[in-house]
DNA sequence: TCAATAATTCAAGGATTGTTGAAATATGAA
DNA sequence: TTCATATTTCAACAATCCTTGAATTATTGA
């Protein structure tokens, strides 16, 4: 993750229906959303939803996929996991304050894997 | 941090003016830097600047106190944290695959304040 | 007080982003 | 083929964001 890929997806966060389609799709798994049920679920149009979910696959942040007359979506994990790297890195440099909390979701969601947290 | 700010921190980051005196500020530290200075080192102009330091302030990343003549900035670590936090919590929510990278740099920080990495 | 320094505010304009509804494309079923 | 479904694309317009330079405010020193 560079820079210039961080900004894109800063700006792709940085609306509301998009953050909400992400939460969605994060919750959702590998299996992803038709792009229909993503705008019924958030009351928003189709053209609308697929204006965001356009911006979101320039952000590299979700990917789609054809499944008969659908389009599916669904989340990029690898690209949120270097988003999360690049805020830290980035803005951790030397300041592991600002780690400090996100040590502490860290350290709860590797347990998880193996259902050991929540 | 709830979804409204972190929708304006993204929003705030999501610009390269911003995200380097972001990072700036952060490598800065508690010291902070005078408004003039960073407008300088990013060859911006003040006007410019001064623009872009009142949207990370509206969205609580950074905070400003003057001395003499000058107005200093620093990074807000607490804001800061929490939005990295934010972002695994929401995006990383029963998902430690997005996490994992996350926590290799979480591990490698909190060492960081004894020195021990790096 | 007057001048110099440091920074902000303001207005104007351009650029980008978001919303809307209508038209177009792609797929599958009758 | 024809129709219905799922989604995208497009054009137009509104809203927001960014940049610029000039004017303004705040502070300090002569």
């Amino acid at each position: 993750m560079n820079e210039r890929q961080a900004l894109v997806s800063f700006g792709a966060l940085s609306q509301q229906t998009r953050l909400q389609i992400v939460r969605m799709l994060v919750i959702a798994g590998p299996t992803g959303m038709p792009a229909g049920v993503i705008a019924e679920s958030l009351e928003v149009s189709p053209s609308n939803v697929s204006f965001h979910l356009k911006e979101l696959e320039r952000a590299g942040l979700i990917t789609q996929q054809r499944e008969s007359r659908s389009i599916i979506y669904s989340a990029d994990y690898e690209a949120l996991g270097s988003l999360v790297r690049f805020l830290m890195e980035d803005c951790c440099g030397g300041h592991p304050e600002i780690c400090a909390p996100a040590a502490a979701v860290a350290a709860c969601c590797a347990p998880l894997a193996e259902g050991k947290c929540q």
